[in-house]
DNA sequence: TCCTTCTCTGTACGATGTACAGAAACTAGA
DNA sequence: TCTAGTTTCTGTACATCGTACAGAGAAGGA
């Protein structure tokens, strides 16, 4: 229960300033999110930002939590499911959150992963391998090594759409790796030449998906996790 | 054998330019690496570094590339060796480089790993996943899984050192996270906070390999791969 | 009413990437 | 040897960025 403090009431909220962030990362891609531009899509003195974050950082770390909330939200999958549906479930949905809608940002900006949604998200992936069987220490280290790989996943794909602006649909970008692919020379690099067709298909959900495959397989098998399923 | 062309002598090289960018990097942390610093280092005005590289993209991505054929060179590890430990040994390799030496430049520029060092690593990886019995299909996906892997832990923790200046040792990175960690409000994230103390030193070299292990652990099981230690 | 407190604006500084034009240096051909 | 052509670097300039500083104005508490 805030007192009303005196000064003039406030123009903007914390949200309306990450909703405008967020406008402009969608638009103009992570480069375009600027302090000046989302003061200017509020209609507002760049200035004004500062007094609700103490600096760009502050924004951009507040804009990726943000994103990790919603994941976090619509993410609680039904606990009577195999636990590794439940993990893929958990690990598409961050990947996806990331990849179309901050996944500039949390790189570009070097931003820690500390906010309280980011927490909330870690909270229920230990939880989840603590109902698949885990002890807290090897559900530690298999939380960070799935955090680990879905950053990487993202981080990879981020850095290989070069130009700014919105990130391109799946489809594009297949198509844009394999043409890139195709220009390997196959004297110097036979073997990523070769495969090279098949690369390309394989930036995609697909691989996501079978790489989280084998890491599942190696927690599974690795003594202290679950074996059935 | 090229021409020698007219007009006046290069007073510079493009290795010179990856090494003041290297020097640079080393002092001030990737934000310190500028156009502007690179030239105040070699005593020549900033557009001159525009006659070697075409904007500073290209050269942060020379940056990068040069630093992973270090890693390429260094690491022709033994073929008689287990194809584990090769991977191993590569993976670490990778990973310690673009720790130390370019991590923040690696991601924050958002900089495509496509040089040739970049597809020698590639092709090294391949080919020793190749020589471990995989199919070539299984092999590219290895391949990327491993990469993806390498490059989210690199992310993680750039990601978590926020202040720009040289990379602290691993040391003290683990005992600030561990303070981090130590105030995460248990009473919201009480698993979180239950393995903060285990979860802080699992930053570090030790839990990298404990999921790269993992990742190979699924890799060996996964049918096409070889299943001999 | 006055005083305090808060929010936003105007202005400004330093830094960045880089475009443009021009001067100087060097080679190749006459 | 002279000249024309080519290349390299400099000087200057511009747009943009984050953000520090001072001050105006609004709003509440006394």
């Amino acid at each position: 229960m805030t007192r009303s403090r005196p000064g003039p009431r406030r123009a903007l909220s914390e949200q309306q300033i990450l909703d405008a962030a967020h406008r402009l990362l969608a638009e103009r891609g992570a480069e375009g999110v600027s302090i000046r531009g989302i003061a200017a899509q509020l209609g507002v003195a760049p200035n004004a930002i500062y007094t609700y974050f103490p600096d760009k950082a502050a924004v951009l770390g507040a804009l990726v939590d943000s994103v990790l909330g919603r994941v976090g939200r619509e993410c609680f999958a039904d606990p009577a499911e195999p636990w590794r549906d439940r993990i893929t479930a958990l690990a598409v949905a961050l990947r996806t959150e990331l990849l179309v809608d901050a996944g500039g940002v949390a790189l570009m900006g070097g931003v820690p992963l500390n906010g309280p949604n980011a927490l909330a998200v870690g909270e229920t992936l230990l939880e989840v391998l603590a109902a698949a069987g885990l002890e807290p220490e090897a559900a530690a280290r298999a939380s960070y090594l799935l955090t680990t790989y879905v950053l990487g996943a993202v981080s990879l794909e981020v850095a290989e759409l070069e130009q700014p602006g919105p990130p391109p649909p799946e489809g594009e970008r297949v198509a844009a790796r394999a043409t890139a692919f195709a220009t390997v020379p196959a004297a110097h690099y036979p073997r990523s030449a070769a495969v090279a067709a098949t690369m390309a298909t394989y930036i995609t959900t697909e691989q996501f998906l079978w790489g989280l495959d084998r890491i599942l397989d190696g927690l599974a098998q690795s003594g202290t996790g679950t074996r059935t399923a």
